[in-house]
DNA sequence: CCTACACCTTCCCATTATGGGAAGGTCAAG
DNA sequence: CTTGACCTTCCCATAATGGGAAGGTGTAGG
């Protein structure tokens, strides 16, 4: 199988599979005789792994520990949760800090007429000389 | 004032500030007779104004379109509410697509033992031949 | 007056994960 | 053998910074 019918089983672009292989998220991969990459069904397994995990937001070290841990028989459950813990908590981080831009900006948003006279509250809280 | 006080003084770095001169978010700046940058108290205020977009979210594009409705003594609360309403609609939802990351990973985490055993349905799930 | 030392300048590199595109080789069908 | 689809590598670009080098400036103290 050559990378684009792998890209396209997948859903992992070919250009992704390459920079995957680049970094070293995939072993090297095997090769034709002219050079061409070549694909099988496990490579195509760890692809749709790493696609499902990216999908989950796990950045590419994480997904390294993750096809790790996934591929050793001997590993624990705990430290697959342990990992995934973390990962939650840095999204709910990442989700309070947008958040609270939301409270703040909808507060905001909720004070101004939106009409066609200049003043604004949120023109006007972004000026005010404090912070 | 030079860069680095006019850094303190806005919690803005003196790296950032030449960043946003650069690409034109700021003007070009005043420069001493040696070539230094010279900041006074209106550079002080957009410099304030600017950290405050920045936290709360606003990208250097918007900032600049904030920038250019704050300086324009003719513009429309409209105008203002309109372009925060956007990047409202941006923030939530970014934070959709992570509180869905979020529910999933709970859900799988929730399942997992946690224990010295291989198991794991969160593996299990990432590994899964559908989707 | 000269020497530190702190601060300034510009320029280049790195980050994260990906897309775009060029130049050139390969393969299968007609 | 040509055409067109596909592959290869390589370089560039993205957003918004930080790091650091090489070299000029400004000031304070000896």
């Amino acid at each position: 199988m050559n990378i684009g019918q792998a890209a396209a089983a997948t859903g992992v672009s070919a250009k992704r599979i390459r920079y995957y292989e680049q970094i070293g998220l995939l072993g090297k991969s095997k090769r034709s005789a002219s050079g061409y990459r070549v694909f099988d069904r496990d490579d195509l397994h760890t692809l749709s792994f790493i696609r499902r995990a990216r999908r989950l937001g796990f950045s590419v070290p994480k997904i390294s520990a993750l096809l790790a841990l996934w591929q050793d028989q001997g590993r624990s459950s705990a430290d697959v949760k342990r990992l995934v813990e973390t990962h939650l908590d840095e999204l709910r981080e990442k989700i309070g800090e947008l958040q609270a831009m939301v409270d703040t900006l909808q507060h905001l948003a909720d004070r101004c007429d939106g009409d066609k006279r200049p003043d604004c509250p949120i023109l006007h809280d972004l000026e005010r000389s404090e912070s």
